[in-house]
Order: structure tokens, then C-alpha cells, then sequence
DNA sequence: CTTTAATTTCTGTAAAAACAGAAATAATGA
DNA sequence: TCATTATTTCTGTTTTTACAGAAATTAAAG
């Protein structure tokens, strides 16, 4: 018997798949990957296209995307020639293969496209100083914040953890940052 | 002269647009956004119609989402009757703006769906201990990175770009952090 | 190599979101 | 208060995205 027959397990589902729409991916992709979290063993796709009402397809592009972020992998059943797929569970994992894949997809392009414009901003003599400007610094800003993060994204995870669990704590070892 | 006929800051504008259909605005928020933010005068709505060729309607909503999320306010302008925008310029400002509100509609629907399905399931003895266990622990964890969030975010500007400068150096203040 | 099953890709349809224009409301000034 | 102008809300259309079903491809087993 399948999780989602569990009203509470379904109804985790459902509303991960709402806020799948809010969070860049779709519906469909959002409840695939609820229930392969959900679940204790490997499903195949027939078997989620049974659990989750959804065609074929569909589940086998959700399982695509889901892979891209890497959040979900292939896994082998012996005995059974089908391909079967397991979630992430670790969720500081999850969380970090989430945040990885969406600043490769929403933010890099932008800081490229900032930098190309940068080049050819100083060159153009007519262009009033305060679009250059802004221009310019929204891409050190942005440019800034991903390189904090790819520094802190290498740290360990238990280092991470401290970390969280000091909160704003770690204010204390700045000179002045004491609120 | 409206600065979207410099070619960068139209392309800007349009790129913004672009992307902003990945960042949970849609292509008009973000144009109206973009103009607003490389502009430095305010500018009422009947200017950003033109300037970007959208309907009226189309960015009365636009505004509206953007005042919504605290990145544009209205003001005005002595001896006009309409109302005039302008955007926040200051990035950080900008940028804590904008986490605050995606948290607000991204975040904090589901850490308290996560806690009523925590309830319910807590007196639901035939449910698998794992799916109360996932369920249980992706609420922890959310409700552990929100609180982390809460704490650092009310740290004062200057605090938190002395952190962001130090990057992973931080971890020299967690026992065996180094890396 | 051939047959069968599994998976992906393609194509058309359905659903959702974005948008324009019109109508209604609200605000300002005479 | 009335007329005028600005703004928002509503309604229908267009565009985009999600999705189902079919066709094509790939992979496995005999």
C-alpha cells in the first residue's frame, strides 16, 4: 500500500504540490517528489502515475527535472527491469542541492548578463552616470552575495549547524555587532 | 528623456523581465520594477506605460505587487495631481525586502501546515512511523532555518556585511570548523 | 537477432496566467 | 457640488505553461 492512501501523507502531497508552483517548479513535479519523500522503498514510474492520478509522461518529465535539481537518483530493484527512484531524505541535502540548482538557474545568468552590460556601459559616453551606476553595483552586489554563499556552502555541514544554532549570536565576534 | 532608450538599460529591463518570470513575479512586475529602479526621478504610471508599451491596467497591478512587496512606494510630486513612484535603490534594503516577502508567501504557509499534519498525526496510530518521521523532521528543519533567518536578519547592516566579508571565515569561531 | 517491455519525445489539448481595454470608482480642484 | 482627471477593478482575449495520449526510441531478455 502506497503513502499517499494515508490522509495526512496525501494531504502533504497536495499542498507541496500548491507551493511546488511558488517554488519554480510545477504541480506535477512538486507531488513526485512529496511522494518519493515520503515513501520508504523505490517506486517506479508506473507506480507514482497510480498514486498520484498522472499520465506517463508527465511523470517521467517530473522525474527528469527532478533528477536536474538532484534531489531524486535512479536506483535498481533487483528482480524487476524497471527503473525505480528514491528522494533525497537528508533534508540538509535536499536543502542545499535546492539552493544550488536555482542560483545556477536564476541568478548566474543575471550576474553574466550584469557583467557583459558593465563592459559595454563604459564604453558608451552618453549614458547618464546613475544607470551606470546602479547597473554596476547591482552586479557587485549580487556578484558579492553568490560568492558568500559558495564560501559557506563549502563548510562542513556540523560547522553549518553550529552556526545556525548560534543564530544571532555570531554577531558577538563582530566589533560593533552587538544586536 | 526616459532611460529606457539607452540600449543597456533596455536591455537590462528586458532581462529583468525575463528573469522575473523565475523569481515568482511576472514579466510586467519586473519591467515596471527595472524602469523604476534605474530611473532617478520618480515616475507616475501613465510615463511607465509608455516608457515599456504595457496597458494602464496592467501596471496599476504591477505597482500594486511591487508596493506589496516594499521594494517601490509611492510619492509625490509638487503641481501633478497623479502619483509618482520610485524604487528602493539601496541593495541590501532591496534584497532584505524581497526575502522577507518570498518567505512570508513561500515559507511560512507550509511550516504551519507541517504543524497542523504534525498534530493530526500525532493521534493516528496506524500511520507508518516514517511518514510521521519526515513529516516531523521537514518541520523542524524549516521552522530551524526560519528562526536562523529571524535572528540574523534583525542584525544591523553594518553587522551583517562585516559576515558577509568574512565568508567562510566565520567558521574559525566554531570549535573544529576549520573549513 | 528478434521480440517485448520500458522510457522518452513529440504533438495536440486543456488549464492557468498574463494582459489589454472598458467600465466603475475615487480623488482633486473649480 | 459638479466636472474633470486619475486610479482601480472587472471582463474577455491572448499567451504561456502544464499535461495527456500517441508515436518513436531505447534497452533488455530470450
Amino acid at each position: 500500500m502506497g503513502v499517499e492512501k494515508y490522509p495526512e501523507a496525501l494531504e502533504f502531497i497536495l499542498h507541496w504540490g500548491e507551493m511546488g508552483t511558488h517554488w519554480g517548479a510545477n504541480r506535477s513535479v512538486a507531488q513526485v517528489h512529496a511522494l518519493l519523500f515520503l515513501s520508504d522503498k523505490p517506486l517506479d514510474a508506473e507506480a507514482i502515475c497510480e498514486a498520484l492520478d498522472l499520465a506517463r509522461s508527465n511523470v517521467s518529465n517530473a522525474l527528469k527535472d527532478l533528477q536536474g535539481y538532484g534531489i531524486v537518483r535512479r536506483t535498481h530493484v533487483s528482480g524487476d527491469r524497471r527503473d525505480h527512484f528514491v528522494a533525497e531524505t537528508e533534508l540538509w541535502d535536499l536543502f542545499m542541492a535546492i539552493t544550488a540548482e536555482r542560483k545556477r538557474r536564476e541568478i548566474d545568468p543575471t550576474i553574466a548578463k550584469l557583467g557583459e552590460l558593465k563592459q559595454r556601459m563604459a564604453a558608451n559616453k552618453d549614458l547618464p552616470a546613475h544607470v551606470r551606476d546602479r547597473i554596476g553595483r547591482m552586479h557587485e552586489f549580487m556578484s558579492t552575495l553568490t560568492t558568500w554563499y559558495e564560501q559557506v556552502r563549502g563548510l562542513k555541514k556540523s560547522t553549518l549547524v553550529s552556526l545556525m544554532k548560534m543564530g544571532a549570536k555570531v554577531a558577538r565576534f563582530i566589533p560593533g555587532g552587538k544586536d
